[in-house]
DNA sequence: TGTACATCAGTGAACGCGCGTTCACTGATGTAC
DNA sequence: TGTACATCAGTGAACGCGCGTTCACTGATGTAC
């Protein structure tokens, strides 16, 4: 799976067996090498066990390569959060347990969450790449529970603001890990949960504010 | 300054004004090309009017020219914190200051930002020069800020942990911003209030919670 | 005032390298008759 | 059961390119005598 010599050929009609492999290395090197541009062809061809032209035989080429690297942490990355909520029934729990699954998940894929979240959109991703990352990233499930935070009277305001405002949270706390790891960080959950804290504790003093003294 | 197709050579003694076109034009071509790997140095010496090896008699390689470049934008971005900041008196009008110049200053130079806060740290630098830079943005002022706030009852808590919190979010706006330009974001000014009013007033709550009701 | 000379600010040409990608091919695998 | 053949999953060699960097040099500028 990661730097076998040389790769036995598939057996007929099952050609996508290297595709997964493909994708495995370059996720490994993309993480060793802190980059896309210095994960070349050459080096995911040779740690999969193959020659350079076999990656285009799955892949148009490099920046389709990434992306789809990308695409498929997304993903998996949706099905963590879906399972980190299950059982979850208040708001304000729902979007504390997204917060932790987002973070969590951030540090430990590191140059996904680079790719996707903090540098430009350069591998050919478009607008709507982004819009589909987000949905995958649970965004739009986030302003449900929002939503619902309003209606049962635990959060106050334009849930698209919150839902921004949230976002900018956990992502300045995941971005910043990834940057500068030699940071003096805490733990990942107490942070996570004082930054929730913090956020959900300025909610609820906005709505007063806003529903008058 | 910018792309004069040849430029006069400097008399005698003013050698170091080439230094100075060298980390005007990589400034731009940073900001022109969107990240440091793909300003070459034969760029840099063609937008400047001179040969490649001339780039080396002021900067001994390309991270030590790129690293150059921040420098040089911190030290700037250092000044006009210091002016954002001359008159204001309250701790929390103070650290309402220090957010929104942050983060206009990161917006307006967004490559700077982004190598020295967003990249990993490859160009060379350091853990001491980590700890430069965020001298020079403020951090440790900031803390003086907040110590002030706490003394005067206005913020509670453990100083470092509320100035890392208070970075956390102005990085959080800033980064998306500059990594998603085409996401729907409002106004900046707003945006930056909004964050600081939510974050305040959670510290405030905390601070309460903390003394007991 | 004139001239030999050191210094400074560059230049021109080249180095070796690794990169993404293409193209013509090969040989094992399965299938039709 | 045997064999011709299409298909599939790759390979080997090469393409042109741009890169960071080095090295020996040049020629204008200023200085010492």
């Amino acid at each position: 799976m990661t730097s076998t010599r040389t790769r036995s050929r598939a057996r007929k009609g099952e050609g996508e067996l290297l595709r997964e492999s493909i994708l495995d290395v370059t996720e490994r090197l993309l993480i060793d090498l802190g980059n896309a541009d210095s994960v070349s062809v050459r080096a995911v061809a040779e740690a999969a066990g193959v020659t350079p032209p076999s990656i285009y035989l799955h892949f148009a080429d490099k920046d389709a390569l990434i992306m789809a690297v990308c695409r498929r942490t997304f993903a998996r990355f949706a099905d963590v959060q879906r399972r980190a909520l299950e059982g979850v029934q208040s708001p304000l729990d729902r979007i504390r347990a997204r917060g932790t699954a987002y973070c969590h998940w951030g540090v430990q894929h590191p140059e996904e969450y680079r790719i996707c979240f903090m540098d430009r959109h350069d591998h050919g991703a478009s607008d709507s790449d982004v819009i589909e990352l987000l949905t995958e990233a649970g965004f739009f499930d986030l302003i449900n529970d929002i939503n619902r935070g309003i209606e049962e009277g635990t959060l106050a305001g334009e849930p698209m603001v919150i839902a921004t405002t949230l976002w900018i949270s956990v992502h300045g706390l995941t971005s910043l890990r990834i940057s500068h790891p030699d940071f003096p960080w805490g733990d990942l959950d107490a942070e996570v949960a004082g930054v929730a804290d913090v956020f959900l504790a300025g909610m609820s003093t906005q709505s007063k504010k806003l529903k008058g003294p």
